[in-house]
DNA sequence: GGTGACATTGTCAACGTTGTCAGAGTTAAC
DNA sequence: GTTAACTCTGACAACGTTGACAATGTCACC
């Protein structure tokens, strides 16, 4: 399958002073000519060139950092839940990006619901001493950021803005997104509307609930918590909750879905029961491909690819060293009507 | 918003140097703690524990793998197409949870199919010292690797293999996959079957349509070139050359997309025609969701999860210092009957 | 009391790079 | 011919850390 591989002299990387052996120049003229200052004769920085050329130089970017100014590495670290999500992929690609605009290097890790997950990442960061961090945060409690802030860690946070901590947040209004797609269930007919929650420790769960309990309240629709079903954490979870509430007495007649992977649960049980024609469905979170069932789904989508950007426009501005007061960027959200939504109700519409 | 942020004086980390005043002892006795190393009685080392905890000391990982042996990084780079594709989204997240493990860190890019940006990405990683390198190349020449490669970087190929370059890749069968799919449509009776491929650039694209002349060649159905469309970049682009086939002289009447946007764009273009049911669709990779659709859409499904996880390790084995000769290893891709590539055909069942 | 073995601690140079500064050479002005 | 200004070049220290090795002290043993 192969000729002989890597011979393994490993060689290493031939430094700035193999370079200016070869030259037959010294350390620092080099260094001149790999960073483009002025004051090198014409001949010299020709010959310089050429050897660098000939050794393939590189020049160690750890080493230079090391000594250059203020000890930047041009490099951010990236936590999101689930890179797989295509939410949170859309992010990583906008911040990626912007980034590589700026010559600076994205270190990314999935790290699911879990807070220990995001303090260790947190931790190996600071080690290797990113100039950044954005974070969807998967805690309830990021004070034990505030060291690092004032050891020179400018730090943004998407999606959920931190907690017991203050710094930039990107976020979307989740309580008046979700009262406005619950709005539009209501509005079309329905009055025992499902609500399908996720983890209730995750800031922006609560922020839709709450969003849900106004929109019920604002129409005089009786409170039933037995509609409410929260802490779902999974696809499946979603849809055996929309199984056991579909066969409970006097069913809901619609739902919504407070996040992508609950809202592809609930679809799919209403589509076992074979009742996907008749109970509306709105999410939160768009999906490729939501468009193409039957009936499309209607979505409160965000927009990730401007959260993700304006995330690394604002740390970026800190790394430029801007000292505004901490600002909380607001995302707008979408209704997008596709058709599960405007399924009618038995109510007024 | 907030109260006063950053106050500023943006204090630079700690050093060795500081926790070792503080701790009243040397900067070797400092180190030999943070490294674990013995030598050090109980209570200069409880001291100096505490003086690191006092000042929040964390190593900077860049001076100290600058002195370690062989400069590791203990850091590779990642070169995708595009995280948004959960395809590549689920490669990246299988090599993180591997390199988490051997706390390694992973700095990823997407590249979209542009072998300009491949090369940059590789030179800013290089510059970087990353350990290793695993690359979905967008290029059809890597031999400019081969300095890489003897200055002691590893590097694992995935989806593709390497062109002019010999190395470890890890790929799926393409061309039997399409092969077996292209019969799977043959069985059901059809015989005009239309193929959309992707870039030609994209050695899998060609592979996947030499599997389709096979298939097509071994049924002794006759060759009909105008049913074969390449170099689809999107899935709008997929979607128009569908119409376009669709409406043309004796149409096909079944369709095989190579690649998974081609199959949200064919899908669509039927979907449009409402010809969903009638014609024939089997397609390579799978996306979330396509088992929704009404008739749910068989495909070719590749296991990204496991191939994100073969690259990592044989990446990490190499690492380790393997010097066996290099491999290609294949991850099988299954075919998934769910109704769309079910549909029969006119011909002989 | 001298010797060796051992444990503990520290000094120094080095990793690859860049900032500071001084020396050498050239040119221009008085 | 002296001085000043300028250009080009290199020596040296420093960034934060660790490897090599030396120094010191303690203890046991002859």
């Amino acid at each position: 399958m192969s000729e002989r591989t890597s011979s393994n002299p490993r060689l290493p990387h031939p430094t700035i002073r193999d370079v200016a052996a070869l030259a037959g120049t010294s350390l620092k003229t080099v260094s001149r000519v790999v960073n483009g200052e002025p004051g090198v004769s014409p001949e010299l920085g020709e010959r310089v060139r050429h050897a660098i050329e000939r050794l393939d130089y590189r020049r160690n970017m750890a080493a230079s950092n090391l000594r250059r100014s203020g000890g930047r590495t041009r490099s951010i670290g990236l936590l999101l839940s689930n890179v797989i999500n295509p939410l949170d992929g859309a992010i990583q690609r906008a911040i990626e990006e912007a980034a590589l605009e700026r010559d600076v290097v994205v270190i990314a890790s999935s790290i699911d619901e879990d807070a220990l997950r995001e303090r260790e990442m947190v931790s190996v960061f600071t080690t290797r001493r990113v100039d950044g961090l954005i974070i969807k945060a998967a805690g309830h409690d990021q004070s034990y950021l505030s060291d690092q802030r004032r050891m020179s860690m400018s730090m943004v946070f998407v999606d959920r803005p931190p907690a017991f901590l203050d710094a930039d947040a990107v976020v979307v209004d989740n309580e008046q997104g979700t009262a406005r797609g619950v709005a539009h269930l209501i509005a079309h007919g329905h009055r025992r509307i499902g609500y399908l929650g996720a983890l209730h420790t995750i800031v922006t769960a609560e922020q839709r609930l709450a969003g849900y309990r106004t929109a019920v309240a604002a129409a005089h629709v009786a409170r039933d918590d037995s509609l409410v079903q929260l802490d779902l954490e999974s696809s499946e979870h979603a849809h055996a909750v929309t199984l056991r509430l579909m066969h409970a007495d006097n069913p809901p007649t619609a739902f919504f879905a407070a996040q992508n992977m609950i809202t592809v649960g609930v679809v799919r049980a209403l589509r076992e029961l074979e009742l996907h024609r008749s109970i509306a469905v709105v999410g939160f979170d768009d999906v490729p491909l939501f468009d193409l069932l039957e009936p499309a789904i209607t979505v409160l989508a965000q927009d990730p690819w401007a959260i993700g950007r304006q995330a690394a426009t604002t740390l970026f501005a800190r790394l430029d060293g801007s000292n505004a007061p901490t600002r909380t960027h607001v995302i707008p959200v979408a209704l997008i009507e596709r058709g599960s939504g405007e399924i009618p109700g038995p109510g007024p519409v």
